[in-house]
DNA sequence: CTCTTCATGTAATGCGTTACATGATTTA
DNA sequence: TAAATCATGTAACGCATTACATGAAGAG
């Protein structure tokens, strides 16, 4: 299978919910989406481009004060279709799930060995802060819980915290099992 | 912060075992590690030669039958030395978590869309089966619970398959909320 | 007046996948 | 004898990060 390039279609879909500019996209994968992509202004910059050429995008100049102009970027209806082309396309299994960490304590074979007690420890300190940080989103973010519009923002947020919930659950397993 | 290159690591990891040619390092990577990482044998050969300039690891030839010749890599003092400072350096916390379906899912911004349903069954599908098949490696590797030698691998097999588990339950979670 | 943020680009480099390429050995 | 597996490499290309580069606008 080739490169899939998804990049760009995240953009699209960012732009179908609002316009946007790139400095604006960049700020998107900082935030909300940023659980689970991210991407920099040098990428996102030059695919802009590329998706205006192929006729996805059009763009508008805005001039904020005097001088400093932005590119406001709308979808179009050929960009539509290829966002509505990929949302419809299946999904193939993820070949990710690349872990650092989990694979440093595969290469301590021994139960006993004295480095492994405090590398889950740090592990503990690291993703019960994130948990917590991410449980802390979801509440401010949907007090009434699951919206109708917006589902997958609030879908989104909640996989995180399962995911990181899952993964200190993980860790303290693992801390029973070692001296 | 430069790139990792954690493949290299992974291979003194694996050398540290045991000697393995680059085809039986290839082969690792479709089965235990398979779960937390992916390399193909156009990576794994170049990096080995890097590796043995360098100083980490030496090779013998082994010969089967008539001509063909196998190279088996052995970890050097130096290599094991690179792997340790590895093993004990604190890990960054990961900026991946690259989910495809995630997005695809954010970007469905309704929750009565007519696409959400048959989506999340399918992956409903394939992570359901995903699931079972880890649970029965586990329980068929390691049928007597954690082992003292080999803890690692036990551990990242368990992962794999409560990220499974969490994945199922988020899927089930997903479905309550649209028609 | 200085620092931060806004705003947009390009260049260099490295990681990873797919494809190209070859040949030996074993198994059915 | 044909197919599958063993075994080792190189080449092309795309994705992603880091660094380089420039300048305007707003806040303190």
């Amino acid at each position: 299978m080739a490169q899939r390039n998804l990049l760009q279609f995240i953009i699209l879909g960012l732009l179908h919910q609002t316009p946007l500019t790139g400095y604006e996209l960049t700020k998107a994968f900082d935030s909300d989406i940023g659980e689970f992509w991210s991407a920099q202004h040098s990428q996102i910059y030059p695919q802009l481009q590329k998706l205006e050429t192929a006729g996805s995008l059009t763009h508008t100049e805005e001039v904020t004060g005097e001088k400093l102009a932005r590119k406001r970027y709308a979808i179009t209806d050929t960009g539509l279709d290829t966002l509505n082309n990929w949302l419809a396309a299946p999904t193939p299994a993820s070949t990710n799930g690349k872990d650092e960490f989990a694979l440093k304590l595969y290469f301590i074979p021994d139960a006993n060995d004295a480095r492994l007690r405090p590398m889950l420890e740090a592990q503990q300190v690291e993703h019960t802060a994130k948990r917590t940080h991410l449980e802390h989103q979801l509440a401010t973010k949907f007090p009434d819980g699951a919206p109708t519009v917006g589902l997958g923002h609030y879908l989104i947020l909640q996989h995180a915290v399962s995911r990181e919930h899952e993964y200190c659950d993980w860790l303290a397993t693992a801390l029973t099992h070692c001296r």
